[in-house]
DNA sequence: GTGAATGCAAAAGCTTTGCAACCTA
DNA sequence: TAGGTTGCAAAGCTTTTGCATTCAC
Protein backbone atom coordinates (compact mmCIF):
# COMPACT_ATOMS: atom_id res chain seq x y z
CA UNK A 1 0.00 0.00 0.00
CA UNK A 2 1.20 2.97 -1.30
CA UNK A 3 0.79 6.89 0.29
CA UNK A 4 -0.58 8.40 -3.08
CA UNK A 5 -3.49 10.87 -1.18
CA UNK A 6 -2.83 12.74 1.48
CA UNK A 7 -5.82 12.68 3.40
CA UNK A 8 -6.54 14.22 6.43
CA UNK A 9 -6.23 11.13 8.62
CA UNK A 10 -2.48 10.76 7.05
CA UNK A 11 -1.60 14.11 8.10
CA UNK A 12 -2.73 13.91 11.75
CA UNK A 13 -0.67 10.33 11.87
CA UNK A 14 2.42 11.74 10.11
CA UNK A 15 2.18 14.79 12.67
CA UNK A 16 1.48 12.81 15.72
CA UNK A 17 4.11 10.64 15.23
CA UNK A 18 6.93 12.85 14.15
CA UNK A 19 6.61 14.88 17.08
CA UNK A 20 5.99 12.21 19.79
CA UNK A 21 9.76 11.65 21.21
CA UNK A 22 8.45 8.40 23.00
CA UNK A 23 8.39 5.46 20.21
CA UNK A 24 4.53 5.03 21.07
CA UNK A 25 2.50 2.06 19.48
CA UNK A 26 -0.23 2.48 17.83
CA UNK A 27 -2.90 2.39 20.69
CA UNK A 28 -1.14 5.51 21.57
CA UNK A 29 -1.13 7.15 18.26
CA UNK A 30 -4.93 6.70 17.49
CA UNK A 31 -5.45 8.54 20.77
CA UNK A 32 -3.34 11.27 19.94
CA UNK A 33 -4.82 11.14 16.59
CA UNK A 34 -8.21 11.55 17.30
CA UNK A 35 -8.10 14.98 18.90
CA UNK A 36 -6.89 16.00 15.31
CA UNK A 37 -9.40 13.65 13.31
CA UNK A 38 -12.58 12.46 16.20
CA UNK A 39 -13.75 9.87 14.03
CA UNK A 40 -10.62 8.55 12.52
CA UNK A 41 -10.55 4.62 13.18
CA UNK A 42 -7.77 2.33 14.67
CA UNK A 43 -7.91 0.42 11.39
CA UNK A 44 -6.93 3.67 9.72
CA UNK A 45 -3.97 4.42 11.80
CA UNK A 46 -2.68 0.74 11.59
CA UNK A 47 -3.24 0.91 7.68
CA UNK A 48 -1.64 4.43 7.81
CA UNK A 49 1.46 3.11 9.90
CA UNK A 50 1.92 0.31 7.80
CA UNK A 51 2.42 2.01 4.57
CA UNK A 52 4.98 5.07 6.34
CA UNK A 53 6.84 1.93 7.09
CA UNK A 54 6.67 0.55 3.91
CA UNK A 55 7.80 4.27 2.20
CA UNK A 56 10.86 4.31 5.00
CA UNK A 57 9.10 6.83 7.04
CA UNK A 58 8.82 5.10 10.20
CA UNK A 59 11.10 1.87 11.47
CA UNK A 60 9.12 -0.70 13.53
CA UNK A 61 10.38 -1.78 17.19
CA UNK A 62 9.42 -5.14 18.32
CA UNK A 63 9.52 -6.59 21.48
CA UNK A 64 8.47 -10.03 22.79
CA UNK A 65 4.40 -9.88 24.24
CA UNK A 66 4.43 -6.09 23.58
CA UNK A 67 2.69 -3.84 20.98
CA UNK A 68 4.99 -2.75 18.06
CA UNK A 69 6.19 0.80 18.35
CA UNK A 70 6.79 3.31 15.74
CA UNK A 71 10.24 5.52 15.47
CA UNK A 72 10.15 8.25 13.37
CA UNK A 73 13.81 9.68 13.70
CA UNK A 74 15.10 9.16 10.47
CA UNK A 75 18.44 10.93 11.84
CA UNK A 76 20.85 8.02 12.40
CA UNK A 77 20.87 6.31 16.02
CA UNK A 78 20.54 3.92 18.73
CA UNK A 79 18.25 2.66 21.23
CA UNK A 80 18.49 1.44 24.77
CA UNK A 81 15.39 -0.17 26.02
CA UNK A 82 15.56 0.74 29.65
CA UNK A 83 15.29 -2.97 31.68
CA UNK A 84 13.12 -1.25 34.76
CA UNK A 85 10.43 0.57 33.05
CA UNK A 86 10.82 -0.91 28.84
CA UNK A 87 11.34 3.10 27.47
CA UNK A 88 13.18 3.06 24.48
CA UNK A 89 15.86 6.00 24.53
CA UNK A 90 17.55 7.52 22.15
CA UNK A 91 21.47 7.24 21.64
CA UNK A 92 23.70 8.88 19.17
CA UNK A 93 26.83 6.16 19.35
CA UNK A 94 29.61 6.55 16.68
CA UNK A 95 29.90 2.49 15.41
CA UNK A 96 33.08 1.03 14.04
CA UNK A 97 32.60 -0.91 10.52
CA UNK A 98 30.24 -4.01 11.63
CA UNK A 99 29.29 -5.24 8.06
CA UNK A 100 33.27 -6.16 7.04
CA UNK A 101 33.99 -8.27 9.69
CA UNK A 102 30.40 -10.18 9.76
CA UNK A 103 30.54 -10.58 5.60
CA UNK A 104 34.66 -11.56 5.87
CA UNK A 105 33.78 -13.98 8.67
CA UNK A 106 30.60 -15.48 6.98
CA UNK A 107 31.02 -15.88 2.65
CA UNK A 108 28.00 -17.76 2.39
CA UNK A 109 25.68 -15.07 3.42
CA UNK A 110 24.85 -11.24 1.79
CA UNK A 111 25.37 -8.88 4.82
CA UNK A 112 23.28 -6.01 4.01
CA UNK A 113 22.85 -3.80 7.22
CA UNK A 114 22.91 -4.22 11.15
CA UNK A 115 20.62 -3.01 13.96
CA UNK A 116 21.89 -2.56 17.42
CA UNK A 117 20.48 -2.05 20.47
CA UNK A 118 21.46 -1.50 23.79
CA UNK A 119 19.92 -2.49 27.16
CA UNK A 120 20.36 -0.72 30.50
CA UNK A 121 18.69 2.08 32.55
CA UNK A 122 16.99 5.01 31.33
CA UNK A 123 17.52 8.38 32.80
CA UNK A 124 14.79 8.61 34.98
CA UNK A 125 15.03 4.77 36.57
CA UNK A 126 18.61 5.17 37.00
CA UNK A 127 19.03 7.95 38.95
CA UNK A 128 15.58 6.96 40.82
CA UNK A 129 17.69 3.58 41.61
CA UNK A 130 20.39 5.76 43.27
CA UNK A 131 18.85 8.08 44.93
CA UNK B 1 7.15 -18.98 37.58
CA UNK B 2 9.93 -21.28 37.72
CA UNK B 3 10.59 -24.37 37.21
CA UNK B 4 10.29 -26.69 40.45
CA UNK B 5 9.51 -29.61 38.80
CA UNK B 6 10.51 -31.59 35.79
CA UNK B 7 7.79 -33.53 34.36
CA UNK B 8 7.09 -34.88 31.05
CA UNK B 9 5.71 -31.71 29.42
CA UNK B 10 8.69 -29.57 30.49
CA UNK B 11 11.23 -32.05 29.11
CA UNK B 12 9.84 -32.69 25.66
CA UNK B 13 9.76 -28.75 25.80
CA UNK B 14 13.34 -28.73 26.53
CA UNK B 15 14.41 -30.99 24.43
CA UNK B 16 12.86 -29.80 21.02
CA UNK B 17 13.56 -26.24 21.58
CA UNK B 18 17.29 -27.50 21.99
CA UNK B 19 17.26 -29.69 19.21
CA UNK B 20 15.87 -26.73 16.89
CA UNK B 21 18.29 -25.21 14.45
CA UNK B 22 15.98 -22.66 13.07
CA UNK B 23 14.85 -20.60 15.96
CA UNK B 24 11.44 -22.31 15.99
CA UNK B 25 8.11 -20.08 17.13
CA UNK B 26 5.59 -21.42 20.07
CA UNK B 27 3.00 -23.14 17.19
CA UNK B 28 6.07 -24.91 16.03
CA UNK B 29 7.12 -26.11 19.05
CA UNK B 30 3.45 -26.58 20.18
CA UNK B 31 3.66 -29.60 16.89
CA UNK B 32 6.64 -31.13 17.67
CA UNK B 33 6.41 -31.60 21.51
CA UNK B 34 2.28 -32.97 20.25
CA UNK B 35 4.96 -35.93 18.82
CA UNK B 36 6.63 -36.71 22.20
CA UNK B 37 3.36 -35.93 24.70
CA UNK B 38 0.24 -36.27 22.50
CA UNK B 39 -1.77 -34.49 24.88
CA UNK B 40 0.18 -31.58 26.03
CA UNK B 41 -1.86 -28.10 25.46
CA UNK B 42 -0.52 -24.90 24.20
CA UNK B 43 -0.78 -23.20 26.95
CA UNK B 44 1.77 -25.77 29.12
CA UNK B 45 3.86 -24.89 26.33
CA UNK B 46 4.22 -21.18 26.36
CA UNK B 47 4.26 -21.44 30.24
CA UNK B 48 7.28 -23.68 29.73
CA UNK B 49 9.01 -21.13 27.35
CA UNK B 50 8.16 -18.56 29.88
CA UNK B 51 10.00 -19.91 32.79
CA UNK B 52 12.90 -20.71 30.43
CA UNK B 53 13.38 -17.51 28.87
CA UNK B 54 12.88 -16.03 32.85
CA UNK B 55 15.29 -18.64 33.86
CA UNK B 56 17.84 -17.69 31.13
CA UNK B 57 18.17 -20.95 29.01
CA UNK B 58 15.63 -19.40 26.08
CA UNK B 59 16.02 -16.24 24.24
CA UNK B 60 12.92 -14.60 22.81
CA UNK B 61 13.42 -13.03 19.44
CA UNK B 62 10.28 -10.63 18.40
CA UNK B 63 9.71 -9.09 15.44
CA UNK B 64 7.23 -7.11 14.02
CA UNK B 65 4.09 -9.02 12.90
CA UNK B 66 5.20 -12.00 14.12
CA UNK B 67 5.25 -14.57 16.37
CA UNK B 68 7.97 -14.60 19.12
CA UNK B 69 10.77 -17.25 18.35
CA UNK B 70 13.17 -18.61 20.62
CA UNK B 71 16.62 -19.14 20.31
CA UNK B 72 18.10 -21.84 22.90
CA UNK B 73 21.89 -21.63 21.33
CA UNK B 74 23.69 -19.93 24.93
CA UNK B 75 26.58 -20.42 22.69
CA UNK B 76 27.07 -16.31 22.18
CA UNK B 77 26.11 -15.36 19.07
CA UNK B 78 24.44 -12.96 16.72
CA UNK B 79 21.49 -12.87 13.91
CA UNK B 80 20.93 -12.54 10.60
CA UNK B 81 17.38 -11.92 9.35
CA UNK B 82 17.23 -12.88 5.80
CA UNK B 83 14.61 -10.35 4.06
CA UNK B 84 13.67 -12.58 1.52
CA UNK B 85 12.45 -15.58 3.78
CA UNK B 86 12.61 -14.13 6.89
CA UNK B 87 15.16 -17.29 8.33
CA UNK B 88 17.21 -16.12 11.00
CA UNK B 89 20.27 -17.35 11.14
CA UNK B 90 22.69 -17.86 13.26
CA UNK B 91 26.48 -15.50 13.15
CA UNK B 92 29.69 -15.52 14.84
CA UNK B 93 31.31 -12.29 14.80
CA UNK B 94 33.92 -10.99 16.95
CA UNK B 95 32.46 -7.67 18.10
CA UNK B 96 34.69 -4.79 18.73
CA UNK B 97 33.48 -3.22 22.36
CA UNK B 98 30.51 -1.46 21.80
CA UNK B 99 29.47 -0.78 25.66
CA UNK B 100 32.34 1.23 26.86
CA UNK B 101 32.11 4.26 23.74
CA UNK B 102 28.30 4.07 24.60
CA UNK B 103 28.12 4.38 28.29
CA UNK B 104 31.13 7.42 27.77
CA UNK B 105 28.93 9.00 25.39
CA UNK B 106 25.93 8.87 27.36
CA UNK B 107 26.51 9.20 30.94
CA UNK B 108 23.20 10.11 32.10
CA UNK B 109 21.98 6.41 31.12
CA UNK B 110 23.34 2.89 32.53
CA UNK B 111 24.78 0.71 29.74
CA UNK B 112 24.05 -3.21 30.53
CA UNK B 113 24.53 -4.79 27.52
CA UNK B 114 23.83 -4.95 23.66
CA UNK B 115 22.53 -7.19 21.12
CA UNK B 116 23.62 -6.41 17.58
CA UNK B 117 21.39 -8.24 14.75
CA UNK B 118 22.43 -8.06 10.76
CA UNK B 119 20.03 -7.78 8.05
CA UNK B 120 20.67 -9.64 4.68
CA UNK B 121 20.19 -12.94 3.03
CA UNK B 122 20.38 -16.50 4.47
CA UNK B 123 22.97 -18.76 2.40
CA UNK B 124 19.75 -20.39 0.52
CA UNK B 125 17.98 -16.30 -0.90
CA UNK B 126 21.56 -15.89 -1.69
CA UNK B 127 22.32 -18.90 -3.66
CA UNK B 128 18.56 -18.64 -5.14
CA UNK B 129 18.70 -15.47 -6.14
CA UNK B 130 22.52 -15.90 -7.74
CA UNK B 131 22.02 -18.77 -9.83
C1' DG C 1 -0.07 -35.74 50.90
C1' DT C 2 0.62 -31.14 48.98
C1' DG C 3 1.20 -27.71 46.08
C1' DA C 4 3.05 -27.07 41.52
C1' DA C 5 1.75 -28.08 36.87
C1' DT C 6 -1.57 -29.55 33.41
C1' DG C 7 -5.49 -29.53 29.98
C1' DC C 8 -9.32 -27.45 28.39
C1' DA C 9 -11.80 -23.70 27.01
C1' DA C 10 -12.66 -19.10 27.19
C1' DA C 11 -10.81 -14.57 27.03
C1' DA C 12 -7.66 -10.88 26.15
C1' DG C 13 -4.66 -8.09 23.17
C1' DC C 14 -3.00 -6.57 18.99
C1' DT C 15 -3.63 -6.32 14.17
C1' DT C 16 -5.92 -7.25 9.79
C1' DT C 17 -9.77 -7.53 6.57
C1' DG C 18 -14.44 -7.12 3.99
C1' DC C 19 -17.36 -3.88 2.28
C1' DA C 20 -20.27 0.07 1.35
C1' DA C 21 -19.70 4.98 1.58
C1' DC C 22 -16.67 8.82 0.97
C1' DC C 23 -13.27 11.97 -0.67
C1' DT C 24 -8.91 13.45 -3.05
C1' DA C 25 -6.60 14.39 -7.21
C1' DT D 1 -15.29 10.92 -12.28
C1' DA D 2 -12.30 7.10 -10.77
C1' DG D 3 -10.38 4.54 -7.56
C1' DG D 4 -7.70 5.21 -3.52
C1' DT D 5 -9.14 5.71 1.34
C1' DT D 6 -12.17 5.54 5.28
C1' DG D 7 -15.15 3.83 9.17
C1' DC D 8 -17.34 0.18 11.13
C1' DA D 9 -17.63 -4.27 12.56
C1' DA D 10 -16.13 -8.74 12.45
C1' DA D 11 -12.53 -11.90 12.17
C1' DG D 12 -7.69 -13.61 12.79
C1' DC D 13 -3.64 -14.65 15.46
C1' DT D 14 -0.81 -14.95 19.18
C1' DT D 15 -0.69 -15.29 23.95
C1' DT D 16 -2.76 -15.40 28.60
C1' DT D 17 -5.88 -16.94 32.26
C1' DG D 18 -9.46 -19.50 35.33
C1' DC D 19 -10.32 -23.65 37.29
C1' DA D 20 -10.88 -28.46 38.31
C1' DT D 21 -7.84 -32.32 37.86
C1' DT D 22 -3.45 -34.55 37.84
C1' DC D 23 1.12 -35.56 39.09
C1' DA D 24 6.08 -34.89 40.75
C1' DC D 25 8.49 -34.68 44.80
Amino acid sequence: MALKRLTHQRKAVLEVVQKARHHPDAAWIYQEVRKLVPRVSLATVYRTLEALVAEGYLVPIAKAGEATRYDANLHPHLHLVCEACGAIVDLEVPLPDLLGPAQKAHPGVEVRGVEVTYRGLCPRCKTGLKG
